[in-house]
RNA sequence: GCGGGCGUGGUGGAAACGGUAGACACGCCGGCUUUAGGUGCCGGUGGCGCAAGCCAUGGGGGUUCAAGUCCCUCCGCCCGCACCA
């Protein structure tokens, strides 16, 4: 017998250079031949040193996909670039003063070099990376687009900001009161900074999450984060000084059980309403005190209550009573007004200040036992008594409208989600594009003179401002407008914005005149399947939406592209002995010693083969020498079907060794299929390609026929194309001369998955007892009476009365007995 | 505290519907081939038992002819949000 060694190294080097020579993966944006397309895109990578593991297991899921639609008949969209902006290239700059652009352009050049050793079907001529100009021009165009419109705008304002990267940070981005990268305690400072405006899209982009296919929890956590209530806004007064405060409240309904008033610290009035009042000093004693606290601990649920009063009254507007002031911490002034009335009796957190300073508490809801706080439902008492009696659901829905009647409140919506902050004071980024004149204000730069160049500089490190301001000749402009001198922003945009509308440009990379042509966007668009990590739930997964919005409002996009990603898979990730991996712990696999030592195709197969691919899963070295052979197996025994067996068809007259492997194979193309068509099961997939090649082995020692053998031997084949695309396109070819990748996707054929006959199983009592070959269309009675023959049945049926019969066609009977 | 997810052999995991628990693979055991092998091939492998059989899907309870799957309850782990009025 001739040797045939499996040489994964030559085989992929061969067909990923026929690959890259014809194009095979480009997809034209010439729609004339009506073929179905799908857009099926795995989020960017950041490029940082070179690929891991993890990169690996999201490309795999992703190209196994791409291979699937494009063989089931559509045209494939699978673009890649890199999200190039951001702090680690910079960081490494103020260490080693290499420009960032230069140690990016490395990094993107090692990701590309492995993504193509890895045999990746993507489409090289849409590739960019977010920090070359040709993109970042159109980033630009995006904000003065937004600008424009109203929906980016300067404000001073609290921001977050991170001490150790010295820059501000979005609310997305700051994770149990630290950094997200950094994982510095954030400190709360006054400064006026770039936003967008989110909360305007807060209702739609809440409402619209039912319209997708979204795994259910991260659905659940954009809810969360947008975080929705309904209530109402209810005037109190402050006669004294003649001041009306509107705080927002979910319970409009224990109004009446309101006994004080409390303002958060940064209440811009507290300082007002205390002056002249014997409390003053302590008042404002308190205020320094929260305003200079930590920010996380201050946040703690469980933190003691504190407070001062203000010496002063507000009158509450259904009953007239007066409700002293307090300024406590527990209030912030980022929700709704920074002002809330206080229902001790029906509230978790009055009643805990309430205990504190011995502050009444008067219940107007009736629960279930005496104890307070009560927050649940009940019936209205002790408010007024066109109110009381009633259930407190309904007398909140009276209560609104009285104070709708009396113009002393209305019905209200109030949402957790925060503009976007975009503004870095970091060099690494696109710049702002805007000119601030002390004559004009801030002033958009014109259409023409984009993009504005990230100028050239020496010293990157951030000084409480963005290194741009070193650039003093870049600084320094005139203003569009009047032509006074004038100065650039000097500020980068938050990364995130480079990453929210990349899908958009993948449809149209080379449009020098547009960020996109609308048409064909509208071919493309929404990506079909968006695949990527949980770590973007909120942050890139919100903003894209917000985008894709926004965009359509202003006429950029088709009005009925509302969402960006029809579909998402969140994969999980690749453990080692049950831990991330890292270079701190020292367990970090690479791809490139798994791909030098087995080939790509082991690799990928087995990432893929190891568990389902949202979840979590621990690697294993064992494990992936088992796919190798696995792979070896499958491609030695097509080497050597090819030399050996004649090339003739699957005889008329066939015998059962033959019909053994049909069937099999039929049943392995239909599971592959089904289990690749909504789900993304390529574990069992696979298993049931090796299923199959266990069949091949043993039958072809048999007699099986040279035509069975080399169909169940391609077949086999064509079904691991998507996991193993180079083994699988090189064994297809030594079997049948073709290109897989060219041939439709399989056929399962319904004659051979149907089965003449099948173990019924036999059981006494839920026991399986025994089992016995049915046939198919067998009856009931029939059923039964097979099962009560079986040997093992009969004894456990002796001397007993049977009670109860069921039958399940073509799969058991139990026979209940007593 | 609220919301979501998970818990199956020595290991990773199978089992859309309630209907043969443990597919497939790793590991382990045995055999054959090989000068040798980190190769290839064949067989075995949930636990207890000689066997008939019994026990087994985190614990307990329930519904059902039948429960890994449905319901209740408890335990453990993971993720998100958290003084949001």
């Amino acid at each position: 017998m001739a040797e045939y060694r499996y040489d994964p190294a030559e085989i992929e080097q061969r067909w990923q250079q026929v690959w890259a020579d014809e194009g095979t993966w480009e997809a034209s944006n010439d729609f004339s031949d009506g073929q179905q397309t799908s857009y099926v895109l795995v989020m960017l990578p950041y490029p940082s040193g070179e690929p891991h593991i993890g990169h690996l297991k999201v490309y795999s899921v992703g190209d196994a996909v791409a291979h699937f639609h494009r063989r089931t008949g559509r045209r494939v969209l699978n673009p890649m670039g890199y999200d190039a902006f951001g702090l680690p290239a910079e960081n490494h700059a103020i260490k080693t003063g290499q420009h960032p652009r230069d140690s990016t352009d490395i990094a993107i050049a090692e990701f590309r070099r492995q993504f193509r050793e890895w045999g990746m079907s993507i489409d090289w001529t849409r590739e960019f990376g977010t920090h070359e100009p040709r993109y970042y021009r159109w980033t630009q165009w995006i904000f003065l687009e937004l600008f424009n419109r109203g929906l980016a705008y300067q404000k001073q304002a609290a921001v977050n900001w991170d001490p150790v990267e010295e820059t501000v940070l979005a609310n997305e981005q700051v994770i149990d009161g630290r950094g997200e990268r950094s994982g510095a305690l954030v400190e709360v400072r006054q400064l006026k900074q770039w936003f967008f405006r989110i909360t305007d899209y807060a209702d739609r982009l809440l409402e619209d999450l039912d319209t997708i296919r979204w795994p259910e929890h991260v659905k659940t956590m954009q809810r969360n984060w947008i975080g929705r209530s309904e209530g109402a806004e209810v005037v109190f007064r402050c006669e004294e000084l003649e001041i009306d405060y509107p705080v927002f409240t979910t319970r409009p309904d224990t109004l009446f059980g309101a006994t004080f008033f409390v303002m958060a610290p940064e209440h811009p009035d507290v300082l007002r309403l205390a002056e002249g009042t014997e409390h003053e000093a302590e008042v404002r004693q308190y205020v320094n005190r929260s305003l200079t606290d930590d920010t996380q601990l201050r946040g703690d649920i469980d933190k003691e209550k504190t407070g001062v009063p203000l010496g002063r009254t507000v009158t509450n507007p259904v009953n007239g009573e007066q409700l002293p002031i307090y300024v406590a911490d527990y209030v912030l002034m980022e929700y709704g007004t920074g002002a809330i009335m206080a229902v001790p009796a029906h509230d978790e957190r009055d009643y805990a200040f309430a205990k504190a300073y011995d502050l009444p508490i008067r219940r107007v809801i009736e629960g279930p036992d005496d104890e307070f706080p009560y927050s649940g439902d009940g019936t209205l008492v002790d408010s007024a008594p066109e109110f009381d009696g009633l259930h407190n659901r309904a007398a909140l829905e009276a209560i609104v409208r009285w104070l709708e009647r009396e113009g002393k409140g209305h019905s209200s919506v109030n949402y957790r989600l925060r503009d976007w902050l975009i503004s870095r004071q970091r060099y690494w980024g696109t710049p702002i594009p805007i000119i601030h004149c002390p004559a004009c204000g801030a002033v958009p730069v014109a259409e023409q003179d984009l993009p504005v160049l990230l100028p050239d500089i020496e010293d990157y490190k951030p000084r409480g401002r963005s290194p741009l301001a070193t650039a003093e000749d870049w600084v320094r402009t005139t203003c569009p407008q009047c032509r006074g001198p004038a100065q650039r922003e000097t500020d980068t945009m938050d990364t995130f914005v480079d990453s929210s509308w990349y899908f958009l440009r993948y449809c149209d990379p080379d449009n020098e005149r547009a960020p996109w042509d609308p048409n064909i966007v509208a071919r493309w668009m929404p990506v079909d399947q968006y695949i990527g990590g949980v770590e973007h739930a909120i942050l890139h997964l919100l903003y894209a939406r917000f985008f894709t919005k926004a965009l359509s409002d202003l006429g950029h996009l088709p009005s009925d592209l509302q969402e960006p990603f029809s579909a998402l898979f969140t994969q999980g990730m690749i453990l080692r002995d049950g831990d991330k991996m890292s270079k701190n712990k020292g367990n970090v696999i690479s791809p490139t010693t798994i791909v030098e030592r087995f080939g790509a195709d082991t690799a990928r197969a087995y990432i893929l083969f190891i568990g389902p691919p949202d979840q979590d899963a621990d690697w294993s070295d064992s494990g992936v020498e088992g796919m190798n052979r696995f792979l070896g197996r499958l491609w030695r025994n097509a080497a050597e079907a090819a030399d050996e067996l004649p090339d003739h068809p699957i005889p008329d007259e066939i015998n059962d060794d033959d019909e053994r492997l049909l069937r099999k194979t039929h049943w392995a193309i239909d599971k592959v299929t089904s289990d690749m068509s909504d789900r993304f099961n390529f574990n069992t997939a696979i298993a049931a390609v090796m299923e199959l090649l266990n069949e091949v082995t043993p039958v072809k020692r048999g007699d099986a026929s040279p035509g069975a053998v080399r169909f169940a031997l391609s077949t086999a084949a064509s079904l691991l194309f998507p996991f193993a695309p180079h083994t699988a396109t090189d064994a297809y070819h030594l079997l049948t001369g073709e290109r897989v990748w060219e041939q439709p996707w399989p056929d399962a054929d319904q004659a051979w998955l149907e089965r003449p006959t099948f173990e019924l199983v036999c059981q006494v009592n839920g026991k399986v007892r025994d089992r016995a070959q049915a046939p198919s269309d067998a009856s009931k009675d029939e059923l039964l009476a097979l099962c009560r023959q079986a040997p093992r049945v009969r004894a456990h049926l002796d001397g007993r009365d049977v009670v109860k019969e069921i039958v399940v066609p073509g799969k058991l009977v139990n026979i209940v007995v007593r």
